[in-house]
Parts: structure tokens; sequence; C-alpha cells
DNA sequence: TAGATTGTTAATCGATTAACAATC
DNA sequence: TAGATTGTTAATCGATTAACAATC
């Protein structure tokens, strides 16, 4: 396969998780890993790994494994997620703080870029590194700040209403934290989080 | 298809997808939901969720849409995830706090019944409806409270401990919250939420 | 009736897996 | 050399989709 292709959901789904799993690998000082290794952490099948890995070169050693340094480098050249991105945050409360102060986008070079709230008390407030803006400047800190990327940590209510917002200022990756449906332009992704559900999938295999 | 076999890995992580679509437009007020609609809040093909459906009833009515009371109860009755599970929540920092006092879980059924920390100084703590205990108490509290699921918000440098405490206390079902990854015994599920390594892979399809 | 939407078929495409030679 | 693990083939299975008759 060539990288000038577009990859297929699956394929791109499947190598960012690889992606992950070769982060916390280095960060524990593993210099090599085995496909073997990497399906154990993700539940994907040993020999898929390898083959997804194969479409876009040689990268591994017979008898040896995959370098870590060196696999994380080429899957971050085929997803093309080198370098720095910034994000916007809508919402300063305690899951918005959390997020914040959370080292999670950071080591994936994510950067949180600004944070947003409706309330008068939030706003000014330190939360993490940065202090909580108003949701009437939202438009033009994202364009400045070039986001493209918005992160909603408000509750159900609100969601619909900062997704508003969010994809005014030109936001068209939306990470959506609420329960809350969202609607948008076809051309803005939303991704929901929803651990209960996610709960209930894995409920259903534990009792069968 | 018979309820009675076991679901595909796939049509279950679609199901309890359109379990969520469903408890959303009911709370909405929608009556009535098509598969069209369903479609465009999972970008799940429409073809594909009525031939999902389709397997385990006549659940809809041409010309107009299926029921999102009744269509809820049957998946819910596929997914065997009707009734109450409790769940053991670890963590009582600001992450764990959120969680706590976030609805959704209970919206699913899922009662968090417990909160724990490492922390002598949040132990007796009010978090939501509950109160922090000791992590010396958490396998007794989880065999008391019949719970197999646990969630991690802890800092990645403790979350191996948090989930080794679980699983000693019979958790079978692991969410993961930190970006650590878990080593843990094969009869143990581990959920990973990584919203970081999610956005990357919105950010290809975005870029390309 | 006219319009809408389900349920189902048929065809295609991608994912999955076991097996094993190649080779480190 | 012996052991381990990749890269690749070949075969199967499930997912996806368009199309459309059935029917509300």
């Amino acid at each position: 396969m060539n990288t000038s292709e577009r990859l297929t959901v699956g394929v791109a789904a499947r190598l960012s998780r690889y992606l992950q799993v070769l982060t916390q690998a280095r960060k524990m000082g593993k210099d090599r890993i085995s496909s073997q290794e990497i399906a154990e952490y993700t539940n994907i099948n040993a020999t898929q790994i390898r083959r997804d890995l194969s479409a876009f070169g040689r990268f591994g050693k017979r008898g040896v494994g995959y370098r870590t340094d060196a696999l994380l480098d080429e899957i971050r050249k085929i997803l093309r997620t080198q370098g720095q991105h910034n994000l916007a945050l809508v919402g300063a409360g305690r899951l918005g703080s959390a997020i914040a102060s959370s080292p999670i986008f950071a080591e994936h070079g994510i950067h949180i870029a600004a944070i947003f709230d409706t309330d008068p008390e939030k706003i000014g407030e330190r939360i993490g590194e940065l202090r909580a803006s108003s949701m009437d400047d939202i438009a033009q800190i994202c364009r400045e700040r070039n986001i493209i990327v918005g992160v909603i940590a408000v509750p159900a209510e609100s969601a619909q209403d900062a997704a508003d917002a969010l994809i005014d200022a030109g936001v068209k990756i939306v990470f959506n934290y609420s329960e809350a449906l969202l609607d948008t332009p076809a051309d803005v992704q939303v991704h929901t989080s929803n651990p209960a559900v996610e709960l209930l999938y894995a409920m259903y295999f534990h009792l069968t």
C-alpha cells in the first residue's frame, strides 16, 4: 500500500491503537516490541498487526521484533500526525479541569491552547497552565491559534450550545464528553465518549 | 438470528451504539425514530442498522420507523443489560469527582456503588452522593456489593496498583481512564479511554 | 392514493486467521 | 545452530452497500 492513498477506516483505527501502545512501551523503556506483545495490549490479532505494518514497509526484524522508536515514527508518518496540534476545551468545571491537568494529550503532541466557560465566576481562573476565557472570545481565539479540534466538557444541557460555538469558530473535529446527541454540519466530525455504553458492551461478553 | 446465540463483537458494539442514541432520543421526547436518523448520529449505514435489528425480529413499521421505547427494550433484552449494575470507582481526584457527579452511568442503569482512594486526606470526604473509602476495604466492599466493574481514575503511575486491587477484589471488567498499559489476567477485560489517540485518528480523516 | 421507510436480497469488499517459509 | 518472530499466502468469514419489493 502506498502512503499517498487514503487509509481505510479500519486500518487508521488500528494504527492509532498501535501508536498508543508504542508510546507507553517507550515510556516503560522497552526498546523493542513484538507483534504478539502489541496484540496482548490491543486485543488485535498479531497476524493482523504484522499485515497492517507490512503494507507500508518492512519495519521489523525476524526473530527480534520491531524497534519501538522507529515504529512510532513510521506510524506517525503514515497517520500524518507529526508535530503539534492545538485544541480548545469548553467547560472549566470538574471534568474540564481534569482534562486540562492530564498529560494524556500532551503525550501525543496535542496542546490544550484555550479553555472556555460561560460562567463569569470561572473566567480568568487558573485551570492547569491556562486561564479560562469567556465564550464570547471563542471565535477570535480559535482562529488566532489555528484550532480545529474542540473538546466539550459541559453538562448535556449546554453541549449543543458549546458545539455550535466551536463550529462557528471554525472547529472541524469535536470530542463530546457529554451524553447529548449533537446536531452538526456534514463537514464536522463528532466523537462521543460514553463509558456507560462501552461498559454495557463489555458486560455482554462477560455474561455470555 | 437467535438471541441465545452469542453476538459477534461487531453486532454487539453497534447495538450498544443504538442504545445510546435511543436513550437520548427518548430524553428529547422522540416517540419514533427511523434507521436514517440513527445513522446520522452513529455514522453507521442505515441498511446495516435495519439488518442488525431485523435479525432479532420485526421491530419497525414500514413508512413509519421504530418506536423509541420499544426498540430500547428490545436491544436491552438482546444485550442482556436490563436491571441495575454496580460499579467501583478508584480515584477521588478531579476526574473521579467528575465521573461520580455525572449522570452518564445512571442513565444506563449503572450505579456507582463505591469510591476508593489511597490518600488518607480524601477518605471519608463526600464525592457526589458517596463518601470515599480506603483502598484497604476494596476487596470486602466489592464482594459485599457484588461489583464486577471497576473504573480507574488515577494517574498513570498508580493505575497498575489500582487494577491489581480491583482484580484482587473480584472485578472482571476494568475501564481505564489513564494512559497506562495494564497487565491483567486473561479473564479480565480492559477498556482504555484515550481521547488523544481518537483525535489523532479523526485528524487523519480531516487532513486527507 | 402518495410518500415514506422497513425488511431482505444479492453482490462486493475488507477483516480475520492459520500456516509456514524466510531470516534474524 | 536453535529459537524466535517477521512477512506473506491462501482461504474463510463477516461487514458493507445498493437496490427494491413490501407495506404502513
